[in-house]
RNA sequence: GCCAGGGUAGCCAAGGCGGUCACGGCACGCGUCUGAAAAACGCGCUAUCUCAGUUCGAUUCUGAGCCCUGGCA
């Protein structure tokens, strides 16, 4: 059976590092699950580690540069523009893709990202609903409140009423944009088309969790927030916007977003700074719950202890051998 | 030193013609998640500067003290 190795974690714990680390022993290459590391022209801001590789074909290989200059071939970097939206299923789609690709190669992919989401669908440990987005649907629903949402959803499908997150509009949404798709809908939207959902990754899982505490994660990603505006991010934020506007999907990531009351003159970039951080530290607990419980199972480390290093690769060593 | 304003949670902050109180926001903590996921959403969070007075009852009224912020010297 084939075999894969995930790597998960919050931001600011690690991961990429201790990806390039392991594959540079083990021969393995980088697929990143990362929603926002998707998107071309943001770089600074999502933390890409990265450099164009050589390369004889005509796509450049992008790779991941490491502590002690190592170098990993990464995929799944620059999908998109700003201002298109990604969804899980076309990320998963293409991960399986390059999963392959490896595999085929006799190498090892390394799944590492913090997109929990996004990883839980491309190893086939979350079913999907196989119902594609429907845009024009959704801004038609968007004008809507939640009050109006509720009483379509409970004409669409009253059982799901009992579930669902009733104060949270995109949910609502979806769940009506399902309802349509299988047909009980004056709403009736042509468009809503059906796709396989991804059934469990046809290989060996081996997943590897860090985690730390607290006031630990945020101390290093208020750091690397620093290195950000050090290395130029709100040129970049400047520029992004020039071209794709605040209303751009992307511009809704997290050390972008945050920059629009700065340059609106509503605060100072001090604030914005500080901002970003608190956003940032939320972001983490956010992902610390996700992996938490969709992530139970896997192998979890606390990058704290000073043999965590040693652990991990006996353990992968382990599982390769 | 004088004048004015003010001291409400870790921080910012609303209010109350005295009723056993206490709006928000941020931070922080916890959680939800089935094609928007660095998104979106939910829950939680030990507060009225000190002392005295008036009163059945003071966070609110009175006095003193301490501290802070402006302005004048």
């Amino acid at each position: 059976m084939e075999k894969l190795v995930a790597v998960v974690g919050p931001t600011a714990s690690g991961k990429t590092d201790l990806a390039i680390s392991l594959c540079q022993k083990f021969g393995g290459e980088i697929i990143s699950v990362d929603s926002r590391q998707a998107y071309k022209e943001m770089n600074i801001g999502t933390g890409k580690m990265v450099t164009t590789g050589a390369s004889n074909t005509s796509a450049p290989i992008l790779q991941c540069v490491g502590a002690k200059g190592d170098v990993i071939n990464t995929y799944l970097y620059d999908l998109a523009l700003p201002s298109e939206r990604l969804n899980a299923y076309d990320y998963a789609t293409q991960a399986r893709e390059k999963i392959n690709e490896i595999w085929s190669k006799n190498k090892i992919p390394f799944l590492v990202g913090g997109t929990g989401f996004y990883m839980d669908v491309i190893l086939g440990q979350r079913q999907l609903s196989g119902v594609t987005a429907d845009q024009s649907l959704r801004d038609k629903l968007e004008g809507l409140s939640k009050e109006e949402l509720l009483e379509k959803l409970r004409h669409l499908d009253p059982d799901k009423l009992q579930t669902i997150d009733v104060k949270n509009k995109y949910r609502l949404i979806r769940a009506i944009e399902i309802a349509v798709s299988f047909g009980h809908a004056e709403l009736g939207s042509a468009s809503i088309t059906k796709n396989e959902t991804l059934k469990r990754v046809q290989g060996d899982v081996l997943t590897l969790s860090l985690t730390a505490g607290n006031g630990f994660l945020y101390e290093r990603a208020d750091r690397r927030v620093d290195a950000m505006i050090e290395a130029g991010l709100v040129d970049e934020v400047k520029r992004l916007v020039k071209s794709y506007g605040w209303e751009a999907p992307g511009m809704k990531t997290l050390g972008y977003r945050e920059f629009r009351l700065f340059f609106e003159g509503a605060v100072s970039l001090k604030e914005a700074i500080q901002k970003l951080k608190f956003n940032t530290h939320a972001y983490i607990r956010r992902q610390k719950t996700y992996f938490k419980k969709y992530f139970a199972d896997a192998l979890w480390f606390d990058i704290r202890e000073p043999k965590f290093v040693e652990e991990v690769n006996s353990k992968v060593e382990l599982y390769l051998a």
